[in-house]
DNA sequence: CCTTGACTTGGAGTTAGCTCCAGGTTCTAA
DNA sequence: TTAGAACCTGGAGCTAACTCCAAGTCAAGG
């Protein structure tokens, strides 16, 4: 696959995806003769779970660690398991994070349909605290 | 209440806080006799919502946008309303978004317990891909 | 043969959201 | 009454993660 039809796919630029393995974030990418990048199902698979990392939070760093970790073979499992485990409780707790947001905008959201309109002055205070 | 203390409470650095004020995503705070601002109960409840939107990925310009509407009266509570509705609508989906990347994280995770260790190399494909 | 358009590289520029700093004032405790 | 801590303002600096750009290569169509 070529650059633009990855970038399609995934829905990252072709920019993103040269500065992503620019910087270790995606393994290096085979060329043709012409120098011109072709694109593999592996590095397709790889990206796609970038996507899906970085869609989620987790920090482009952390990720070039563990890509890094995965390339020097068995002897860094343990180390990438760690990874894994970290932003697995770190994803847990900004996904409670937001939650807690959620029931806020949605009681906040309910005060407004109550036809809290003709009475916003009053209710404001109990609108906007909780 | 003083500005460390309102730091210490919401860990917000002072530094923030004053940023905060100085783009108008909070409003202007009361200072007393000698300049130094003396942050009432209201100030609080606004910044505790306000800590809470930003920790969930509301950017700080909708904020600005929300608190700016706020202060205009009881004209311009469709729009605010609406602000809200779409802050959920985003919200939701990048909770979704997060459980995807968490749901995944997991099933890795598992692998690597499930005594993959040995046996790596074999599976490495499984592993990795999904 | 020549132009067009997609690709290459290395490097510079951009954006959001803080964070730090200099230079100045004011409160607090010895 | 003086040293030091905490505050003020306006402005500069920083970080993450792209995003854009210039200058060059190459394949394909007219």
């Amino acid at each position: 696959m070529t650059i633009t039809e990855v970038s399609k796919k995934f829905g990252l630029s072709p920019d993103t995806l040269r500065y992503y393995e620019r910087i270790g974030l995606i393994p290096r990418v085979n060329r043709n003769e012409s120098g011109i990048r072709e694109y593999t199902e592996e590095d397709c698979k790889w990206i796609e779970f970038i996507k899906c990392m970085r869609s989620a939070g987790v920090q482009v760093e952390t990720l070039i660690e563990y890509v890094t970790l995965l390339q020097q073979g068995d002897t860094t499992i343990e180390a990438r398991k760690q990874i894994l485990m970290e932003q697995r409780d770190k994803l847990i707790s900004r996904i409670e994070e937001m939650n807690r947001a959620l029931a806020r905008l949605n009681f906040k959201i309910e005060q407004y349909e109550a036809r809290l309109v003709p009475v916003e002055n009053k209710l404001k205070r109990l609108a906007h605290n909780i």
